[in-house]
This record gives C-alpha cells, structure tokens and sequence, in this order.
DNA sequence: GCTCAACTTGCACTCAGTGCAAGTTATGCC
DNA sequence: GGCATAACTTGCACTGAGTGCAAGTTGAGC
C-alpha cells in the first residue's frame, strides 16, 4: 500500500498474500482501512495507564501534554506506518478518526471531574489538544523518531497555554 | 436519509427519485456522499468575500472569529442539513472534511502574509479556529437557529484568545 | 435540414462487504 | 481411543458502489 496506494492493493491480494480466505479476512477486519487503522484491542488500557499516572494537582493542560506525548510514545510504529500509507493515499486522511475519538473520548471522560469545567469548555480545552496533535503531524519529520514529534507537541502545548484559564476556571483550589 | 439513515437510501433510490439513470448519477457525483456533502460550486468566492472584507490592521484572531461567523451565517441551510443527515448515520461523521479543508487553506492563504507567523504557528492559529468551530456544533441546537452557533463560536474564540500571542509574534507593526 | 458538441443512457465489469450454511479443527471429557 | 461441542474457516450467492465504453439522444447554430 505504501508502494502501490491503498486502492490499488484489493482485498482478494490481501488474502491471497496471507493465505485465508476472503470470507475468513472479513470475519477478522470489518473493511479493508482496518487493516491499517484499527485500533491495537490493548489500547484503552494503554490509555487508562497513561492517564491514571498524572498526579493529582497537576494542571490540566500540563496533563493534557504529557499524555498526548506519552500516546505517540507508545504507539510511534503504528503513527509510522499509517503515516506512510496515508501518505501514498491522501484519500484516508480522515481514516484513524474513529479511534483517536475513542482515545479523546477517555481523555474527556477523565478530564471531566477532575478540572471542574462544563461540557463545552471541556470540549474546547481537549479539542486544543487533539488539534495541537493534528497540526503537528505533518510538521514531523518521521525518519528522524519520535522526539522531532514531541517537540512539535510540546511547542504548540506552549503557544495555547491553557494553563492561565485554568487558575481562573479551576473549582477545586 | 435523515429518517431512514444514509445506507438506507441506496443510490438507485436516489436515480429513480429524480428520474435519471444510475449512469448520469455517477456522471455529475463523485459518489453517494456528494448528494449530501459537496460543495456549493461558488463557495470559494463566498470565502474570498468574507477574508477580503476583513480591514487590513485587524487581529488575526478577531479576523478568524469574523470569517468563521460569516461562513456559518451563509451556509446555515447547508450546515443544518448536512446535521441531520450526520444526526441519522453518525459514521458520516468525518464527511465534509474535504470541504472544509479547502476552505481553511483558503484561510491559511490569506492569513500567512499577513500574520507573519511560520507554517506551524499558522497550522495552529488556524487550527484552533477550525476547532473552536468544530467543538461548537454539537452543542449547538439547531432548531434556536445559527446565532446560537454563533455565540458559541464567540465563547469558544473568547476562551483562547489568541490576540495576547499576536502581540508577541506580529512581524508588521 | 445538417453538423457538431453536450448530455444521457445501457451494459458489462470490478471490487467491497454480508448472510448463510456447510465443512474443518481444536478442546475437553468419558 | 472415541465422542460431543464450540470455535473457526470457507464457499457461495447476493447487494450495492463505482467505472469505462460505446451507442443513442438532444439541442444549438448555421
């Protein structure tokens, strides 16, 4: 697919090259973009580790970062290579949005009562996040790792700044 | 499609509807999602209208806020159909991306010679824009009409407040 | 009435995806 | 070993999206 596009590799090659049937790929993959986009099934823990790990007063924004960091840490081979397919397919840019709304819906689901902001604020603050994510993949230079990525994030984490919101928004202390 | 659903409605319903065939269907769209999702054919000038109108020394971000606003106010009709539809298939979700895409590399044309910030910056100035809008809609209700929208939009642009940032980055004065 | 271009259509085809029923394999139990 | 059962795999037949091509229709201009 990084090679050929996506359209041009077909299911029956697929299977044909896996040595299944047609019927059996279809019992595993729901559609030929899964195969490159589902989602690892160990992911949510992933997530709960990753969020479960920020101390408690941290700020919301420093939190929102680190574990926006801590994702594509764990997940740099995947990002790569759908990176690469998309790349060949400009066609499936939105493709992996299902799984990274599953991946901000925990994020919101654990924002929630701990930064005491409502819904569409909350909204607002997770959606700077997954945005500063999204803006910044296509400023990575892939073939130099991960770190270029986290620089990226981090910079935009700097230039929103959400944390002067947070001292006047915060109900808790 | 918004009471049945959007697989519901097949394209061979949709043909004998209008009382063309199947072939000229796929003659004038792309495919099934254009019906619902493609672009007005003079969007593009809307957009040009709406940036060029923006007076030369004004904040980007009140700039943005503006433009989104406008943009709302004239495709309200569109907006709330295509709301619908999503509202009845929700794996349509990431639809009109493609629409939206261009116009916000219309506004990254427009904004980068006059904000004087660098591909990323830009990327997320713009970003946050389209977010803001992005966040904005499913708690809109559309029955209360698009000043609603609106006054979310105005909250969501009041959140970030991009300006401070202008001050610091602006290259012209 | 003729010509040419634009538009419409039917047909045959490829590919994605699904439901069903039958076949195969693995597991655990006596 | 023999057997029941569940899990997995497969083939088949089908629907629906989308495309290429070639033929037919329409309409405007001369």
């Amino acid at each position: 697919m990084t090679e050929r596009g996506f359209d041009a590799v077909s299911v029956d090659d697929i299977v044909a090259a896996a040595g299944v049937s047609r019927r059996t790929f279809f019992n595993y993959f729901a559609d030929k973009e899964s195969v490159v986009f589902d989602p690892d099934p160990d992911d949510p823990a992933l997530w709960g580790e990753l969020l479960g790990a920020r101390p408690g007063g941290e700020p919301l924004w420093v939190s929102l970062r680190e574990v926006v960091v801590g994702y594509t840490g764990a997940c740099a081979e995947r990002m790569i290579l759908q990176r690469r397919v998309r790349l060949a397919s400009p066609e499936l840019a939105g493709c992996s949005r299902e799984v990274a709304d599953r991946f901000w819906d925990a994020v919101r689901e654990w924002a929630a009562p701990r930064a005491g902001v409502d819904g569409f604020e909350l909204e607002l603050v997770v959606g700077a996040a997954r945005m500063i994510l999204h803006a910044s993949c296509p400023y990575w230079d892939a073939s130099a790792g991960i770190g270029g990525l986290h620089s990226l994030v981090r910079t935009g984490f700097d230039t929103f700044d959400w944390t002067r919101h947070e001292s006047r928004t915060s109900v808790g202390s």
